[in-house]
DNA sequence: AGCATTCTAGAATACGGATTCGCCAAAAGG
DNA sequence: CCTTTTGGCGAATCCGTATTCTAGAATGCT
């Protein structure tokens, strides 16, 4: 019953995260969208209610999946140096397989991509981290056998924000990553856990 | 000769700032920079032909205060331990300083504070990071006995992504740094630069 | 066929914000 | 005091884009 649909929701956030990453958020109008994905405008308004809605929505979708890669990857146990080889080649690879999606969450916050987030999504980003915080506790708690706020600390440090740093600035300038990047940003790695 | 200026482009650039840091870099409109810096739209204009050259400038202020910094700090010499120390305490210092630039300049590409970099400033974007890059290469120098591509990028993500990424994501949240933050950022940096 | 429903389509409209422009004010020199 | 020059001032204008609205098309149901 009903007209069969042309344009999905995500034919619009495939296009939409194509202008961002060649163009930048701001480039990312509602006509260059339509025009991107071979749509009217109107085609646009009809699977989303706002502008701010779709990137919203783009910026969920993202960060679903590099938490499900994340969260999907096996643990480290107790042994600091495993974990640390481990999530440094896991995000190095998510990174190579997902470029776009990789710049678009590394190089924006959420408030450069959606000025105002919508209520609709209220409570989607509420919990959106929260299975991510489970897991970084589970490490700490694996490694250190407790997850005080020290702990999930620098676990976060380790895990998180070292193997960010690693891909970030080359992400931003487009130039391919040293192939001695993954042994150095490993090496940081574990002495962040060790120390 | 001519009325006494009653605003300085610095007020402008100032208020600019402010609002960036608050409200995020697309909330930068004129008439709201004006607002902050109690003068009308016109004077604004009076001082900077557009908002592109007015972020421009912005940014170039904020680059080149980071960057004095970091060049006028002491060099380690050829001690992995001392540069790792050194360029940590550095950045958060730095950041402890000048909250609001370091906000600026760790969580804005210049593509999202600048839409249009205005042609005026071409050669000054052009030569602003050749004195990093030669501190860089200096560095290099002095740790490694050569200033070869690998070594540049080693000292590159030791002292320049690392203390970054310790810095990153407090800023962004706006909660403190933690304290045990200093020392885990040595031990990552200095394994970075020993490995 | 008639009807309800789900979409496509894109022209018309509304609006926020950058930029313009004409005019007034304050020094400084003669 | 008059003239020149640098600035302050802010209402009016212009433009790009989000958003709305009216039509029409495709599909399933009875």
């Amino acid at each position: 019953m009903g007209r069969r649909p042309k344009f999905a929701e995500d034919d619009f956030l495939d296009a939409a995260l194509g202008i961002a990453v060649a163009r930048g958020a701001p480039a990312v109008t509602i006509a260059d969208v339509a025009a991107a994905a071979g749509a009217p405008v109107g085609s646009v308004y009809h699977r989303f209610a706002s502008r701010d809605l779709l990137l919203a929505r783009l910026w969920v979708r993202s960060v679903r999946r590099v938490q499900r890669a994340f969260l999907d990857a096996p643990p480290g146990g107790d042994d600091p140096g495993l974990a640390a080889e481990r999530a440094v080649a896991l995000a190095l690879r998510w990174v190579a397989e997902h470029p776009g999606e990789a710049r678009l969450l590394l190089l924006h916050r959420r408030e450069d991509l959606v000025r105002r987030w919508p209520r609709e999504l209220g409570e989607e980003l509420a919990g959106l981290n929260d299975a991510v915080a489970d897991a970084l506790r589970g490490h700490a708690r694996a490694l250190y056998g407790r997850a005080s706020k020290e702990a999930v600390e620098r676990v976060t440090f380790a895990l998180v924000d070292i193997p960010y740093a690693a891909v970030r600035r080359r992400l931003a300038s487009g130039e391919p990553l040293p192939p001695t990047l993954e042994r150095m940003a490993v090496a940081a790695c574990r002495a962040a856990l060790a120390d």
